[in-house]
DNA sequence: TTGAAAGCGATACCAT
DNA sequence: ATGGTATCGCTTTCAA
């Protein structure tokens, strides 16, 4: 069977293929006559046009990567979603690309992706990752490139993050304010958008004279049951917290695990806070208090920057941050004992 | 700056851009000296093969289509985990497609995908769909299709799917021995997984002697607020179900919403149980029973067999359904009344 | 307004 | 074992 592509085409319809193309993508240099034949026989052949052909000639793809750290976490998800609303629109294809919080997987994926295969690129970055050379490089090449919530500081670009300060103030201030004593600090990344999370806790201990405790301060890995372990070693000891504040969501979900194992009640034994997007989080037992991040909107706004700088020519993003407000919803996890 | 390509690479070797391309990859007739020449400077010129030419040239792209109708489902995330583990084995590249469950959408999709873009496709129809053309025009193309989960019995290729009938059969039979009277039957697609569910649902009343009532069948859509709506009407009718099985999570979520705000206690008033990977499951209040796919197995088996097509020449899918097992997960929710 | 031809970058066939 | 060259399908000068 011969294959429906512009040559072909051309053929049966007696035209040059310069003229074919250049009628199918509607330039005011053809006849509207030839015009129309063209699109009717491309219509009756169910031509569709190469994209690796036009993207090679081209020099673009019309695709942009998204490296994110993993793909099962509602905040991620809705990112993602955020994005594809926007890439839709624009015809663009959006290639998905796990690091699983793994540096040498995201160096990996990084360096493939200098091969003009995506356009732009949208990044959050792995939890591992200290040595920033690989995305240097792609500064380099002049791959743009829009990190997200957990972004490089130091590469000058555009990223996306919330306010993650502020929200780590206010959720130790508000458990505080609910009567903990203790409170915990839960993560496991060592990234900047941990620490800016980390130094609104301290800051929060600090104003209302609360001493920071290390062994309060957990830091977990991407294994559940890892964490599991730590989280339940903590709570069951003398030293325990009677709050806590996540910075991760996974490992709030780890507490709940623990303390229905150990039996401890929320809130009246240890009450938890956490970053999370967790749709259910209101029917969870007790529902979670958390720190929601307006995740579509935060996927929506850091394509459109990236979509910026590939529609116009010689446009270097800025290195500039955007900062989205995250919400503190209160909920039972956090409730005042009686 | 002068691009980083074969012919820049055999320029500096003083070679022919042939002898490079085999050198880079490993091609016998080459020699281990003038590999080892090739390899070192394509290391240090950084170079990257351009994927669309080699695509262009190869036909090929190495690159899977996974065409899904959301992704803010757990069930899909873990498919596309299962889906992802197995082609970066392969270094296969993985575009993912949303069809927000709109059949234009879909056939938009399922379209532009004739072009070359992926070498194969993964899917899951959208709830819409019943005519199938566009899938068949797939087939006619030489494309490999496979399905999971909601797959298309009519096109004749291979699909993956889990136990549909009998796990209906199992969860409203579980809800029948836990002592309802009234049991309804939640979903919203007109997909043939749907029917086997359903058809394992009618099954059960029948068996146990249970007329199956109409008002009952509850057909949701894929606006959460509507579904509210459609629930709380339903539940706060005299004629309201003792149990409920759900088939979608989304219509599960929406029942725990209505319920706690129309004061409905689950699961002295009323048990549910629902298909559901939702990872908080056994957290909710009261904790969901499920029946839990295997979805990042149904992913892995998926792929695997879309890759023996990629793999051989002249290959065709069989028509055939593989069946993986999911398993009803007793909780709190379908709990018998004190 | 249309056509001819060069070229994007890699590959594979045919030489040598 | 290596080199020359046509080719994949499309876009874009340049010519007519």
């Amino acid at each position: 069977m011969e294959p429906v592509n512009l040559k072909y085409l051309a053929k049966e319809l007696g035209l040059a293929t310069s003229t074919v193309s250049r009628a199918l993508r509607n330039s005011h240099e053809i006849s509207d006559e030839t015009k129309q034949r063209v699109m009717a026989m491309a219509k009756k052949l169910n031509y569709e046009p190469n994209p690796y052909a036009s993207s090679l000639r081209k020099q673009k793809s019309k695709t942009i990567g998204v490296i994110i750290p993993e793909i099962a976490n509602n905040f991620f998800i809705l990112v993602i979603n955020g994005i594809e609303a926007i890439a839709r629109e624009k015809n663009y294809h959006v290639l998905i690309y796990l690091t699983h919080e793994d540096y040498e997987r995201e160096k990996y994926i990084v360096q493939h992706l200098q091969n003009g295969r995506v356009d732009g690129i949208l990044m959050s970055v792995s939890s591992e990752t200290v040595n920033v050379d690989h995305l240097m490089d792609l500064q380099d090449k002049g791959l743009p490139i829009v990190f997200f919530d957990r972004v490089c500081e130091s590469i000058p670009t555009a990223k996306v993050t919330t306010d993650d300060y502020n929200c780590g103030y206010l959720a130790t201030e508000h458990l505080i304010k609910q009567g903990c004593k203790n409170v915990a600090y839960f993560s496991f990344s060592r990234q900047s958008i941990n620490s800016k999370r980390m130094a609104g806790y301290e800051d929060a201990l600090k104003k209302y004279g609360i001493p920071l405790k290390p062994h309060l301060i957990v830091s977990g890995t991407t294994n559940d049951t890892e964490n599991y372990k730590l989280i339940k070693k903590l709570l069951s000891s003398k030293q325990r917290p009677d709050g806590i504040f996540s910075a991760v969501e996974k490992m709030a979900v780890s507490t709940y695990n623990v303390c229905a194992d150990i039996g401890l009640n929320i809130p009246n034994d240890i009450k938890i806070v956490s970053f999370s997007n967790l749709e259910v989080a209101p029917l969870l037992h007790p529902s979670l208090t958390t720190i929601t991040q307006p995740a579509f909107d935060i996927g929506k706004e850091a394509v459109s920057i990236l979509f910026k700088s590939l529609e116009k020519k010689n446009y270097t993003l800025p290195d500039e941050t955007f900062i989205l407000k995250s919400a503190l919803v209160v909920r039972d996890s956090t409730k005042k004992s009686a």
